[in-house]
DNA sequence: TTCTTTCTTTACCTGAAGGTACAAAATTTG
DNA sequence: CAAATTTTGTACCTTCAGGTAAAGAAAGAA
C-alpha cells in the first residue's frame, strides 16, 4: 500500500555505485547524487536514510557484480593459466576503459576509509578475502593439473596475486599506461 | 626583514604530511590543520596559500623522506635478497606500527586524487616510477651476482614487485594482519 | 469516498569548509 | 626613533554539505 516508488531502487544504487566509484566517498556530495541519480533529495533520504547508508548499499552492489564477476571467472572449468590471464586482462581493460581510470571501488574505499569506517572496512576485507580464496583455489587446481610448479604454497602465491592485482589498480589510477599494467600481469603469470 | 616566522616551516610541513597521511586530503579540514600544526589560520594561509598547496608540499616531503628511504635502502651494497627483505619488512612495520594503519601517502593519494588532480597525480606517478627503477636495478644486480635466476626480465619483475608492494599497503589498510602481509612478502621473495 | 500509508517536492536549517580582510605585533633598515 | 616589511590573531564572509520538516500526491483499505 501507499504510493509506489517512481524509480527502481536497484537501478539507483547502481548509479550511486558509479558516482562513488568515480569520485570517492567524501568527494561525492548530496547534490552530485541528486544530479546523477535523477531522483529528488527527499526521495534520496527517505529511501536510503543517509549518504553513508547509500554508500554501503553501493559497496555491496559492487561486491555482488564486479567482485563476483572476477571470482566467477576464476571458478570456470578448463586450463587455469588462460583463466588467470583473462582475469587480469579484464581488470586492465576495466581500469583503462572508457569509464575512465576509476580503479577499483574496493581498493579506493580501503585507502579512503580503511580503519575509519568499520562497516566499509569489513566489507572490503571480505571482498579481498574472497578474491584471495578464489586465487588460491585456482592455483591449487593448476598444481593438480600440472600447469604450475607444485612446490609453491598456494596460499602464499594467492596472497601475492591479490596484492599484485590490487597494486595494479592503484597504479592504473596514477596514470600507469597499458604497457606497465601488462608487464605486471605477464610477470605474475610468469612466476607461476 | 620583517617579522620572523614563529614556527619552522619544515616542521609544520612534516606535521601536515602526517595529518594528510592519516586522514586523506578531502577529509582534512582547515580546522584539523590549525589544531594539529599548532599555528593560527592566518599564518597557515599566509605561509602556504591554500590547503591544496600545503598538500603538495606535504606530498613532496613524503617523497623526500619516506619514498627516498626505500630507494636508499635498495641502493645499499651487499647481497640483494636480504636488502629486498628488509625493504618489505620496513613497509610492513610502518604499516602496522604505532602510527596506525595509515598505509602509504602516495598510494592513498593515487586512489583519492588520481586523474582528478594533475599535480598530485604526477608526483605520485614519479614516485612509483622511481621505486620501480630501484627495484629493477636491484633485480639486475641480483642477477649479475647470481642470487636470482637470470632468465627473467628485470623490468617485468620490478613492475610486479612495485604492484605487490602497493597492494600490500592497501591490504594493510583493510585490516590485513601481519601474517597476511608477511605471506605476500615471502611469496614475492620466493619467486625471484 | 474517506482514511491510511507511503512517496515526492519544496523549503528550510545548522554548522562548517575554505578562505579573506584588516589591524596589531615584531623585525630590519635609514 | 620612524619607516618599511613581514607575520600573526581575530573577525568575518560565502557557499555548500548533509539533512529535516511539512504539505501535497498517489496508491490501497474500509
Amino acid at each position: 500500500m501507499g504510493r509506489p516508488k517512481q524509480f527502481d531502487p536497484d537501478a539507483v544504487v547502481d548509479k550511486a555505485m558509479d558516482v562513488f566509484w568515480r569520485k570517492g566517498y567524501a568527494a561525492t556530495t548530496p547534490q552530485d547524487l541528486v544530479d546523477e541519480l535523477g531522483i529528488g533529495k527527499g526521495s534520496l533520504y527517505h529511501s536510503f536514510g543517509s549518504k553513508h547508508a547509500l554508500f554501503e548499499r553501493a559497496l555491496e552492489r559492487y561486491r555482488d557484480t564486479q567482485a563476483a564477476a572476477l571470482v566467477g571467472l576464476l571458478d570456470q572449468p578448463g586450463p587455469v593459466r588462460p583463466l588467470l590471464r583473462s582475469a587480469l586482462e579484464l581488470l586492465i581493460e576495466t581500469d583503462l576503459g572508457e569509464s575512465g581510470r576509476r580503479g577499483c571501488l574496493a581498493v579506493n574505499t580501503a585507502t579512503e576509509l580503511g580503519g575509519r569506517d568499520d562497516a566499509s572496512t569489513e566489507l572490503v576485507r571480505r571482498m579481498f578475502e574472497r578474491t584471495e580464496g578464489a586465487f588460491k583455489a585456482a592455483v591449487e587446481r593448476g598444481q593438480r593439473t600440472g600447469e604450475f610448479a607444485p612446490d609453491r604454497d598456494p596460499a602464499a602465491v594467492a596472497s601475492l596475486l591479490l596484492a599484485a592485482l590490487v597494486g595494479m589498480r592503484v597504479i592504473a589510477r596514477a596514470q600507469g599506461g597499458r604497457e606497465r599494467l601488462c608487464r605486471v600481469a605477464d610477470a605474475a603469470l610468469a612466476m607461476l
